[in-house]
DNA sequence: TGCGCTCCCGTACCGTCAGTACAGTTTTCA
DNA sequence: TGAAAACTGTACTGACGGTACGGGAGCGCA
């Protein structure tokens, strides 16, 4: 029971790894399984196919996306009452997060399973889509939040400006890639936390 | 000779949509040649290998994408002699381009060969590398433009403000089919433009 | 008329990979 | 100690990427 856990959680952390550098159909079983030092069987008893298998590695992906969100932006709201200031502090928290990241950020599995969306069934589609409407719900709130204090000085929609984060973080994540340059994602974020002080800013 | 490039062209067609749609591994050339109506010795006489197929496809991709640009933001130059209006009006137009598409747009062959970069050669990523770094010039281009005659409301650089509409394109196709919603990415590019108004509107 | 070139077909084959089937073995824990 | 959990081993199937190579239709040209 423990140990099968142990081999689940290695087999995932392998597949987490070639799956966000190769993509889903580059990745192989049978390098999973020499990875983890398991046998085939082994992992076929894991996991009944590579779907599955997906459907488990995008699962602890979201929940492990959502602890990282909860610990920053509730720092961040410790750190200042005032829900524009709490807000800007965790996108600094964050872009500062980013930048520790040696080799960048490793990608997203959300946006791995879009660009590659009809290679997976609908389940995993619908996960996909219930992140996204997490991080709405999540970011929505603190900029309803904010509006509560702050004209904001273009009508703007909560919720837009919640997708922004999510727009800006998945795109951020693939021009740092395609440029070979880790510092673009973080830096895109405070370009973002830029507008957002502007966006707050009471008029002079 | 003009044979030749019809039968390519077919391929590559065939070949750009079942790519978007499942990525890169999930294409196989059994089913492209079954589409284009060729055989598998066809196939390889166009393309050594599958990865010169994807070479092929991402040039055609990056040049077609470097004209709908030059269409659309010389369109706006013609509108408005101001660099500020110019660049406002073609993301309008952008936008509502990106709206027509009844499907949402077919996804970003730059970002799916982002997310799944090691199954690629180094020829591709470069090819990626340079296609990032044409849109930082040109959007770069426009900013310094825009600069010349606004004081911006915060100092920001105007490659990054040029990254920021890669940002916001690549963020939003992949949002736009996370949450299945074709609307979000020109809705994106719109909030995107509000910061850009904002941004260099002359304090009040 | 016939030569050569482009463009493609047909066939046979190889290695890799996902997945199946199932019997047997070790490990773990109650 | 015994049953369940966690594997191993072997043998197979079918799809796919890719190779090899011979052949042939159509076309331009001398």
């Amino acid at each position: 029971m423990r140990k099968g856990e142990e081999t689940r959680a290695k087999i995932l952390d392998a597949a987490e790894a070639a799956m966000l550098a190769k993509g889903f159909g580059a990745t192989s079983i049978d390098e999973l399984i020499v990875e983890t030092g398991i046998t085939k069987s082994g992992f076929f008893y894991h996991f009944r196919d590579k779907n599955e298998l997906a459907k488990a590695l995008l699962e602890r992906y979201i929940e492990n996306d959502e602890r990282i969100y909860d610990e920053i932006f509730g720092r961040a709201r410790e750190l200042a009452d005032d829900p524009l200031q709490a807000f800007l502090i965790g996108l600094k928290l964050l872009s500062e997060l980013l930048s520790d990241l040696p080799n960048g950020h490793p990608g997203c599995l959300v946006a791995t399973m879009c660009t590659q969306e009809r290679a997976f069934d609908r389940e995993i589609q619908e996960m996909n889509r219930q992140a996204a409407l997490m991080w709405r719900r999540r970011f929505g709130a603190m900029f309803r939040d904010i509006m509560q204090v702050y004209q904001p000085r273009e009508a703007l929609d909560a919720d837009q400006l919640a997708d922004m984060v999510s727009t800006v973080l998945e795109g951020g994540i693939v021009l740092s890639k395609a440029l070979k340059e880790p510092k673009s994602l973080p830096d895109q974020l405070l370009v973002f936390r830029s507008f957002v002080r502007l966006l707050f800013q009471p008029a002079a």
